[in-house]
DNA sequence: CGGCCCTCTTGACCTGGGTCAAGGAAGCGG
DNA sequence: CCGCTTCCTTGACCCAGGTCAAGAGGGCCG
């Protein structure tokens, strides 16, 4: 019997306009797990017979070094798909994926999910774009990484979260700053000197998990330059 | 009046078993063109109305920081095609190309091509399948620039470029070792500096463009840890 | 309220790899 | 054959950012 919490999948661009008929095939072999706080949700290497949808809490995908050193791929937020970039070919998921905080999911099995596919050409484009977005985002973590000093990446990360427009802003950390660091590619200590320059430079204000921007204007002139002191 | 030379396209994965009337359709609107050394072909942000099959010659897929400086993020070799991943969706590419070597390409033009997609569904699974190879290729990119030392991606890079198997192998460098070193994340002084310490270590032997791989194991195992000096 | 854990901050130090500069070597047109 | 250019190598030096270590909060449970 489906579930009607099923349903929130609906949310994810990957499956608006969905058949009703598309969508139940699909959810048939779905079902709602949830992680703590650490958990692993799936390894890199293993075979991906799922994929997911983030209702609630969040996830990081990550890959380890043969030393155990962690970097962050992608920091999942609710209302997001993740895994899928994979499945439909019956591959193996490049990266580990666990809960940061506790997590609600729906798990996908993706048996039939290239019938699907095949059969509905709308997803298929959905999927093509999904890709392609996430495509454009890693291209640009590449560049950054090698074109741009910690600094930039930093500034470049605070600019990223809060949304567009003049004057201040507030952001709220929802996750550790370690997994922060890691995904902009960054050591904890490093990440935290960053913001205590930005802090005594008057462009950032720190309250514990919240940061406001006090000057865009400067820290968008700090990242395109100043930032590589 | 179609060319026949057009039709070398189908060496490409993206249109192996498509149908001769959706290949009239794509190939309507494509040219040959030939590229000198150095020439660009696209630049970043502009927008994206063809894709590209490179028939001979290299070319490099790259970006630039504010300063000029530059990441090379993919080195595209013959018979594979590039730009398409973004295409489809009437966006902008994400990256520079420019021919590296001398090159000839055929250019295709996108206007009609989402319909080509749209209509068959084998094409589009190819596209997911070629984004999706390229997704992968990223993301260990990424991991590669965070988790290893410059000596393992350079070891790495060797040991990418000759086909598996045991005993030795040869590999000829077709393009300079300024973009080589680029692409793996590495200036060129580096790049240098590492053959040197593995042709001293009797790992490779170097001869102008042609590299001798000497001793596989150990250079897996000179990646896999020694490699951080 | 006190002890414990976990995250974050800050300082002191070190080093991988980037930068700058000076040759080689190889191709190539004249 | 010579001069010029382009690419590559090697040496000397330096610094951004990583590492190690020592607190500083702060939240939670008994």
């Amino acid at each position: 019997m489906m579930q009607d919490s099923l349903l929130v999948v609906r949310k994810a661009a990957l499956f608006a306009n969905l058949l009703p008929e598309d969508l139940e095939q699909i959810l048939k072999n779905a079902r709602v797990r949830q992680f703590k706080s650490h958990e692993p949700i799936f390894s890199a290497g293993s075979e991906a017979r799922a994929f997911y949808f983030l209702v609630s809490g969040s996830v990081r995908l990550f890959r380890l070094s043969p030393q155990g050193e962690e970097k962050v791929i992608e920091v999942i937020m609710p209302d997001s798909t993740f895994g899928e970039g994979v499945v439909f070919l019956g591959g193996r998921y490049p990266v580990h994926a666990a809960a940061v905080t506790d997590s609600e999911v729906v798990e996908l099995a993706t048996n039939h999910f290239s019938s699907v596919l095949a059969s509905n050409h709308d997803t298929a484009l959905r999927m093509l774009a999904g890709l392609s977005t996430r495509l454009h985002q890693l291209i640009q973590d590449v560049a950054s990484l090698t074109l741009e000093s910690a600094g930039q990446r930093v500034a470049g990360y605070l600019l990223s979260q809060c949304p567009p427009g003049g004057g201040q802003a507030a952001i709220h950390m929802m996750i550790p700053k370690n997994v922060i660091a890691s995904r902009i590619g960054v050591k904890a200590e490093t990440f935290s000197r960053v913001l205590a320059v930005l802090r005594s430079g008057g462009l950032i204000h720190v309250a514990g998990n919240d940061i406001q921007i006090l000057d865009r204007e400067a820290l968008m002139r700090w990242r395109d330059g100043v930032g590589r002191p």
